[in-house]
DNA sequence: TTTTGTGTAAACTTAAGGTTAAGAACATGG
DNA sequence: CCATGTTCTTAACCTTAAGTTTACACAAAA
């Protein structure tokens, strides 16, 4: 769902920097935009609302914590990640920065691959829950939100129908025997009939209007698309 | 109402930096906890469950981003802020450490200031998260004023009745269990019906007059539109 | 053909929520 | 401190649909 790439802004007034920075993040597939002063990135930022913002500390027409103030006072970044990038590696600056609500601080000068671990170290926290959802071609089974997904179709599968679906698609290809299913969803102490198992199949096949769960005669039944 | 003082776990297996640093931590107001090693980080953890722990790469009995993954496997670990210390600055490991789902990387000899000012701006960034007003198509929740509008329609509500859709439209889309719902808004010791969770969703149906809050037979209730 | 295993539809059972009203618990303002 | 109004919880009952079973049809293997 939130596959849409994450749009990044930097500003630095060192043209090399906004070269090197922009280039290795756009490898890891961010969308990359730059300004060469203070007031250019204010003005960017309105326009482009990017997820995370880089700054320069040390740059003309305002710097790094003006900026990160004017923004910060907004409601539309309150979300925005900022990060505070600068070559005065002196203890003051870092915690002024970080008083002013940056996210975090990086001294130059920095290697591209800390950096991107640190953004994307700050994007994984502000994502949390995912990787835990299931993708399969064009399903997506997500546990969290209980819900499956059909070509971004939302579809409605009660407990025990989502709980077999879960359980199949967790291991696609793989043959889940009956015994197997019953004592993973209904546990070893509850004993249902024969057809129970079927039924709720039927249910999901008809549901997911898909034929992705096969049967193997006198086995069981595997996900597969 | 989040005014308990935040727990702090710090480990690391050099006294002089466990006493350094919780003692600036302390004065600060944190609660502090430490441990020696990483199966002591662990177990502590597991007992305290602090609001973020420190912890040193280098420790006898698990290392600590062994201990971060440990603990980030489990979902009650999901959310605590995880901080790295160590006397390594070589690059490899602070990628390492970042990768491993830390939330920030800070390299010895440091400063107690600015662990302090990093510590301040992990914690600002997770109550930003809180406090601010919930925007979900036309339904807009705002802690602050406690009030809720829709079609910018002020609606008022109950205390309870404001928790429990504030709580459901902080996720919108994820299903809660009625258990979560019942210690995120009553708490652990208070022990009420199992009707009365169901009550409140249908006062809150009826004076928002939208069909926002979804039930998922034998799981939970989610917000969405 | 018989046997074995699965698909399907419909009937049944029941657990999980919905609904309502009534009375505690709490708050507020004289 | 009481009167009043509001919020919260409970208990009893109602409704629904999830889950299961039954019964039978069908297909493939033996």
């Amino acid at each position: 769902m939130d596959a849409a790439p994450k749009r990044i802004l930097i500003a630095d007034d060192e043209p090399d920097i906004l070269e090197i920075v922009s280039y290795n993040l756009q490898n890891e597939g961010f969308e990359v935009y730059t300004a060469k002063n203070g007031d250019e990135a204010i003005e960017r930022a309105k326009i482009l609302h990017p997820d995370l913002i880089i700054l320069d500390i040390m740059m003309p027409k305002k710097t790094g914590v003006e900026v990160c103030n004017i923004l910060r006072s907004q409601s539309l970044f309150q979300e925005t990640i900022i990060i505070f990038l600068t070559a005065l590696s002196d203890e003051g600056s870092q915690i002024k920065g970080l008083e002013t609500g940056a996210d975090d601080y990086i001294s130059k000068p920095i290697s591209p691959k800390v950096l991107i671990s640190r953004v994307n170290a700050l994007f994984r926290r502000l994502n949390k829950e995912k990787g835990k959802t299931i993708n399969v071609g064009n399903v997506c089974i997500d546990p969290v939100r209980f819900n499956v997904a059909v070509n971004n179709n939302n579809i409605i599968l009660a407990k025990k129908e989502f709980e077999l679906l879960h359980l199949l698609a967790s291991k696609p290809g793989r043959v889940f025997l009956r015994n197997e299913i019953l004592t993973q969803i209904w546990g070893t102490d509850v004993i249902v009939g024969d057809r129970t198992i079927d039924v709720h199949i039927r249910k999901i096949r008809q549901k997911l209007e898909l034929d992705c769960i096969t049967t193997v005669k006198g086995v069981g039944y595997k996900f597969e698309l």
